[in-house]
DNA sequence: GTCTTGACTAAGC
DNA sequence: GGCTTAGCCAAGA
């Protein structure tokens, strides 16, 4: 495992905010490693318990979660988003409304 | 060395 | 809206 890229996925996913959310391959792409989204997957599954890395706000790029509906580590992961107001349309997160934008984020607090 | 497996994605039907 | 297919790329076996 290459311990540079998977610091970079966690600097990354902790800059997501609460209430946002972003796809793996965002994560990927924004932490510069291109197009490796399912890296960013193995990261987040080998996370330590007890990290202070918000993994639930990263899911897939339709807006549904990486894992089966249903499972433990689903409803965990809804549940978390819920908790922070995340709104869901069925079983996906209405990504036009909570989708992080790292750009858009810095013109509107960087600028102030 | 190859083959399989993923918390993936975009495109096509 | 959904399902399938083909591309993707790092890890492990």
């Amino acid at each position: 495992v290459k311990q540079a890229d998977e610091a970079r996925v966690w600097r990354v996913v902790q800059a997501i905010p609460r209430g946002r959310v972003a796809s793996y391959g965002d994560v990927a792409r924004e932490a510069g490693l291109g197009r490796r989204a399912r890296f960013v997957g193995q990261v987040l599954a080998r996370l330590p318990p007890g990290s202070d890395v918000p993994w639930h706000r990263v899911l897939r790029a339709d807006g549904s979660l990486g894992f089966p509906p249903g499972s433990a580590s689903w409803e965990r992961q809804r549940a978390l988003l819920v908790a922070e107001g995340v709104a869901f349309r069925g079983l996906r997160v209405e990504l036009a409304r909570h989708r992080w934008r790292p750009s858009l984020d810095a013109l509107l607090w960087g600028h102030c």
